[in-house]
DNA sequence: TATCCAACTGATACGGAGTATCATAATGAT
DNA sequence: ATCATTATGATACTCCGTATCAGTTGGATA
């Protein structure tokens, strides 16, 4: 039987080192007027426990006591509030993965399923121009770049 | 309307403009071993009509004679041979439209639905460079560009 | 032209991903 | 403690795409 993250507010034993990053969350979801509710926590803890990009029909396999609606609402939340980032595979599997915040990009290990950001690029800049050239009004952008991350490196 | 250019091949009646095309597609498909059938000609011919992105249930609809399966299949043949591109809404949906060869990207419009080629453009350098810098081997990547085109754009 | 096999087709059924519904439960403001 | 609002979760549903498979067709060969 799993143990469930007991809720420690203000006492002695040290919580999980996820618990700030869900609290963070939490708070700021409270501030836009969502609740805070005990299977909305679990699904943002679940998503901070995750070392890559999932799925969510993983995070309803690692939730059974949360519904799978529930899941599924939970991160279209956290998606619209700019929590979590949508990452899009090259075969178009969706995935989630904890934001950073901030647009940027998301460099894709096809070896180990690794993500990591690249921000501070430019291309943004490029593509508005780019586009503007075709008389284009760029409004939004799709961007995944796909590869191998350093330890996966082909040499 | 636009008078195509139509292939005339030693006899008197003109073909569908896009006859033309479909031949051409056809030809390329014999030359890789896949056979000359008559629902595969029907898929490429309603692909070739389409004058924006269009679905895949959208190319059913228009061909109800042919299996659903069968459409199915026909595109998919068609990407692979990059005689058709996929092209991705803000949505996720996916749409397909006839190829322009090349590597290139889409930039589409939200308000008419059209999709005009970004090609000659330096993204692929850019990006590739932006990856190295950060120990990553990229490989491909997926851009869409999403906005107005010149006829939709707001002054 | 007849033969023959691989490729193709289409009806059907299936599976995965995500959403609509709706009765019930929990939240948090008062 | 009350109560309106929001959230939950079981279920059923839609949508997109694919697997299956018996039957058909294309086109190479002779
Ligand atoms: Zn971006
Ligand atoms: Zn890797
Ligand atoms: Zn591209
Ligand atoms: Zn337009």
């Amino acid at each position: 039987m799993i143990t469930a993250a007991v809720k420690h507010t203000g006492h002695r034993h040290p919580r999980p080192r996820s618990a700030a990053i869900v609290d963070d969350i939490i708070a700021q979801l409270s501030q836009q007027g969502y609740r805070d509710t005990e299977p909305r926590r679990l699904v943002i803890n679940a998503a901070a426990a995750q070392r890559r990009p999932f799925t969510a029909e993983e995070l309803c396999a690692a939730l059974p006591c949360v519904g799978r609606a529930t899941v599924y609402r939970g991160l279209r939340l956290l998606v619209e509030t700019e929590q979590v980032c949508r990452v899009l595979l090259e075969d178009r599997e969706l995935r989630y993965q904890l934001s950073h915040q901030g647009h940027h990009h998301h460099l894709l290990c096809a070896a180990c399923g690794a993500s990591a950001d690249l921000a501070n690029c430019d291309v943004d800049a490029l593509l508005q121009e780019a586009a503007a050239t075709a008389g284009f009004q760029m409004s939004g952008h799709w961007l995944e770049i796909y590869g191998r991350c350093a330890d996966c490196a082909v040499v």
